[in-house]
DNA sequence: AACAATTATATTGCACACAATAAAATTGCA
DNA sequence: TGCAATTTTATTGTGTGCAATATAATTGTT
């Protein structure tokens, strides 16, 4: 990482005496809630499914890569097997998905759809524009979020 | 709401097939990835403290406003007290904060910050520089990005 | 005044997020 | 070849986030 430059007076997070420490101050609050509000927005749209966000984000990466492992799964989520080793173990229990040991290394477990994870994806069509709707803003502000977004889980990896 | 018109077709949510449904095409998996991202960084930082990012937040309301009721607090941070209740029973633990029944409404608890829960203030002053540093953004796109993180959790509300 | 409706907080149960640790398998090195 | 080092996934423990529910207190209505 670049070394670290003396804050500018006029930045959001700078500490000016207290001013640092005020909630509306901060740009990581701001985030943190709206990834809260995301999660708890998706939760009726994905009912239907009965998925929760996090395996809804999990069944896309296997719908776009059917077989991979629970590493590459876990880099492309930025979330440990703490995380996904329980919430793939409860995909499998709805058969959605079966976990299978690696043939060339044993320590690999192997991440395939089941007929009826690759069927859940007709259902889920719906989920992308639906929640597009719930957000109402234009696409160039959406996509510049995004932008931003990956900047700050590049930058803080 | 505003009524949902017709999503465009260069909407990144969109679903044009299957499009939507991918992973990089989700503004927001970057969004719940990059919150994720933060309080991750913010733990090495606020170890000093005995908080966790959650905790820290709190603690800013209340350095803020000393005295408010559970609802208010969970007002400013989008949170139930489900979350909050326990939560706030450890800073009480660590003899940060004390949770005290309203005379006017024995249902109100009112959270006062202790001696030492101001003194922890100080030691906090310098966290929002250093995670300024770790997050390595212009000034002006972090501004962005909290207003645009405010709309959505306003719109998502 | 009596009681229904609402409110504030707490609790219960479940899913997630991650640090620390464990166990087995594989790779790297002498 | 043997063994140390590393890797992969799983487990353990803790904290968070929220839906559903509970309990007590307050407000609203008749």
């Amino acid at each position: 990482m670049n070394p670290c430059k003396e804050p500018s007076k006029e930045a959001v997070n700078m500490a000016e005496d207290d001013e640092g420490l005020l909630l509306d101050n901060q740009v990581c609050f701001a985030l943190y809630s709206a990834a809260n509000a995301i999660v708890r927005a998706y939760r009726p749209l994905l009912i239907e499914l009965d998925l929760t966000y996090l395996q809804y984000l999990v069944m896309m990466v296997l719908w776009q890569s059917n077989g991979i492992n629970v590493k590459t799964l876990g880099e492309k989520l930025h979330l440990d097997s703490g995380t996904l080793t329980p919430l793939l173990k409860r995909l499998e229990g709805k058969k959605l998905v079966q976990r299978r040991v690696s043939q060339r290394d044993e320590r690999v477990k192997e991440l395939f759809l089941t007929e009826q994870g690759m069927a859940v994806k007709q259902k889920a069509l719906s989920i992308p524009d639906a929640m597009f709707c719930k957000m109402n803003l234009p696409a160039e502000e959406l996509m510049m979020l995004k932008g931003l977004c990956e900047k700050v889980t590049k930058t803080l990896a």
